[in-house]
DNA sequence: TTAATGAGTGAACAATTGTTCACTCTGTTG
DNA sequence: CAACAGAGTGAACAATTGTTCACTCATTAA
């Protein structure tokens, strides 16, 4: 089990002093001189020692390790595990509030726990784009490299909004930290006609990718709520018209754009011919599905995709994982 | 650089409840939450956390590392290597008074720094008895297995007195850390008669661990200074006229129980016949011969052992640093 | 030249973490 | 059975660490 005690961003920023955060880093965590005391001797105020520490573990100078893969929730996730059929179900602390201690960073850290235990060479990955699962990089250690393929599952959603950057930032990072390699998918998740599907899907580069992620070991991905739409009427890829009716045939979450109901099966809907990305049924496929998803708005989509079957490892926290237990 | 952010006691005893104490580290570590969460979802008082987490990081479950050799002192270990003509001079903080904190604790956590540098396979490394050198392995983090030898390089110093514990832990520790092997040299440094002491030497199984020593790569001893005669009485082995009598001749210090003198040369003393353990000038045939020592009591002895040529890496305090360089 | 912007700073405050101490419980001895 | 030693406990206190906010000082744009 090896955590990183802070987020490494991906593309942490140049620092200006690097041998400043070094040595306050060293003086604090190697001597344990007091914030004050390595102050003193760096000549520096005690808030900059403060400010350089912060810097010194998001820029991964400083790994704290927990040498153990004991999990304080054991007992609930095996009774989740076994109430919902799961080969494995991780749960994670309820996390209140604050920016790293939200929900999903919590359920990022148990994702990336569990992805580095189980990543070795020549595995593939498929990953689905989902805000938590672009946090999950952040959370990853310092793992032993291994000659992994992390592959997009499927396109994008736009941009802005939610501030998740890039949506191509959660299979590079993931590559960097094991040192494999990113495919991408360069589409948008959902687009305007079945023309630019088709013209899209008969992309060489775009066909070879979900070939790819289709052959896939180990998926990783998030879940969307029913409420989710937000994510979906960016650059008007889905009318509002369009979302009521796929309420209408008990539409209950989705997983890569694939809207599912309350018994797991994939919708049929003429949204379905616009959505770049593997089916239901070409995700199910992939041996190890890992979900990381929890809170009440992912509660009903969760226990649909567990009732057909969609995840096989699941993420959660332990206020979903109650929920989830009582209700199957 | 690899350290410990706490000692982690050589035969720490078993753990009560070992479940508890790793759930807790990975609640605070993994997942940061406060101690007072934890304690929340452990169910247990935020005190008993506080003390697991402690448990934790002295049981090496919790492992802070710290990813850089930059020195925060890099400039006063130049300018003390430059004036003393060391090969290395390693300098640590000054060491306020606190138990984890000690000057003696700095010096082992510089120490343990460097054997973590530079222990390799098949390396021998020549173990003298301080209370320094003792309290290095504590500090060793999870250095990457090495098979090498730490061999005893001088006979014991009576145990009780400073709870330095039993004077073989070092070596076997040592040898325990680094996945090594450990040779004792069973005997006590001084011994009553020139008798004893050729009855000794003339043991087998301590004169194979001499002949070893002499042949080590590298040496790590402390340094005994002109008042620490007290280590010496103990058992009556030297008694006040022979210290008196080695004063006489312009003792300031030891290595290993071989008085010198402010010349840094070995005194001619009855004394020398019974002391177990390297001569000086074996012990200057081991190439790298590391010193940990510092502090005010010191300083006398190291610069004549600096003046002697008796020290090629040198770890020091920043303020015997700058008392060593000024005197140069 | 003068605002405006933005990064960086430390004093003051807030929160977390660490320690002490009186107490309880358990098992042991007289 | 009472007295006792020893480990373990948490309330209360002390120290350390983290955050906020008003401010400074560049640099850039008007």
């Amino acid at each position: 089990m090896t955590e990183p005690s802070a987020p490494r961003p991906a593309g942490a920023a140049p620092l200006a002093v690097p041998g400043l955060v070094a040595r306050a880093a060293r003086l604090h965590y190697e001597f344990s001189l007091t914030h004050q005391e390595t102050a003193a001797v760096l000549g520096v105020s005690r808030v900059k020692v403060t400010r350089l520490l912060k810097q010194a573990r998001e820029a991964g100078i400083v790994v704290i390790t927990v040498l153990s893969d004991l999990s304080p929730f054991a007992e609930v996730e095996e009774r989740l595990a076994g109430a919902a059929g799961l080969r494995e179900s991780i749960v994670v602390p309820a996390g209140g509030g604050g920016p790293g201690n939200s929900l999903r960073s919590m359920l990022a850290r148990g994702a990336a726990s569990y992805l580095e235990r189980v990543v070795r060479d020549g595995l593939v990955v498929a990953v689905g784009l989902s805000r938590t699962v672009a946090e999950v990089p952040a959370w990853l250690g310092h793992p032993r490299p291994a000659r992994a393929s992390f592959v997009s599952l499927a396109g994008a959603l736009p941009a802005g909004g939610h501030g998740s950057g890039n949506p191509y930032q959660a299979t590079d990072a993931l590559a960097a930290a094991f040192g494999g390699t990113a495919e991408h998918l360069h589409a948008p998740v959902i687009v305007r006609s079945d023309e630019a599907a088709a013209v899209l899907r008969a992309d060489p580069s775009i066909s070879r990718t979900l070939e790819q992620a289709v052959t896939a070991d180990v998926a990783l991905v998030g879940v969307g709520g029913r409420d989710d739409r937000i994510d979906f009427q960016q650059g008007t890829q889905v009318t509002p018209a369009e979302w009521t009716s796929l309420m209408a045939q008990g539409m209950v979450g989705d997983i890569g754009g694939r809207f599912f109901d309350r018994s797991g099966s994939e919708i049929e809907h003429e949204l379905n011919r616009r959505v770049i990305g593997l089916s239901l049924e070409e995700f199910r496929k992939i041996p190890v599905r890992l979900v990381a998803a929890g809170g009440p708005s992912k509660t009903e989509a969760l226990t649909a995709a567990l009732r057909g079957g969609l995840i096989t490892v699941l993420v959660t926290d332990i206020t979903t994982a109650n929920a989830l237990i009582e209700g199957a």
